[in-house]
DNA sequence: TTAGTTGCAAATATTTTGCAACCGC
DNA sequence: GCGGTTGCAAAATATTTGCAACTAA
């Protein structure tokens, strides 16, 4: 997504473009995926501080204006990744803890057996758990 | 699964057969999909108190017994449900949250692409959120 | 008897909310 | 200046853990 582009999105609801902001947004994307609590200090990091609150609040925003998205990578907390990729869902191999990103044309064929059944899915949160045949199962993956 | 069988799987495991485990293992089978509060409430509507970390260890180990799953129907809290029914995944529709359980035949297609690349997916633990054609389309689902 | 289980309270972890101070437009 | 935003602390939710008492086998 362009620079610009952005900016214009925010202001054109009505929101305001503060510098934390921005800050979520660019470690959103150099995280790649991120729990809130990784944005938090991917932030603090890099630039001055920021509350806790104030990335859960601008996740939210972010996320209803389509510049992020958030889908379950553990049975724990939701991970956010930009949208400036390509629209993707997601492997996750229990043994390996290994994420993989999927184009959505491997998905082709079960949207639209689902759709024919009146069900649009929303394939960037669609999230795949199982493993990798490379990784010997554990108990842990049955 | 017949009644003798999770006496069975629980003790050949080392396991001990308690009142409370038999009363969540009820529970989580008339509920359908349950979180661990829920299936709480239900236990001790039917019959004596228990406590709610004793519904979690007991979650976790019929778990791992396979006696039951869990999958993630809301961006909240887990919901669990019996394998007695037969394995099945789950759409979760964002507009009415209306949860239908689907045959996993109709994941054929995707798992056999996913197995070819390496991956042997957890059909019974997946979701796949969107929503109802049915339904029309709120600020919400976008 | 004895090792697995439970209840309970406290500790963690995660997310949300009220509100006064702050600041982008 | 106005109204959206932020920081902070406290509340709300969800889940886990230590440990003494209890109990299935």
């Amino acid at each position: 997504m362009a620079e610009q582009d952005w900016r214009e999105r925010l202001r054109s609801r009505g929101y305001r473009l503060t510098p934390q902001r921005e800050m979520v947004l660019r470690a959103v994307d150099e995280l790649g995926h991120a729990t809130p609590d990784e944005v938090l200090g991917k932030v603090r990091e890099q630039s001055s501080a920021i509350n806790i609150s104030t990335v859960y609040r601008t996740l939210e925003v972010l996320e209803e204006l389509g510049l992020v998205r958030h889908a379950h990578l553990s049975d724990r907390a939701p991970t956010y990744h930009s949208i400036s990729d390509h629209e993707h869902f997601h492997l996750v191999c229990r043994n390996c803890q290994k994420v993989v990103s999927v184009d959505p044309d491997v998905l082709k064929p079960l949207t639209d057996r689902l759709e024919a059944d009146g069900f649009v899915a929303d394939v960037g949160h669609l999230t795949v758990f199982g493993h990798c045949t490379t990784c010997p199962p554990t108990e842990e993956s049955s």
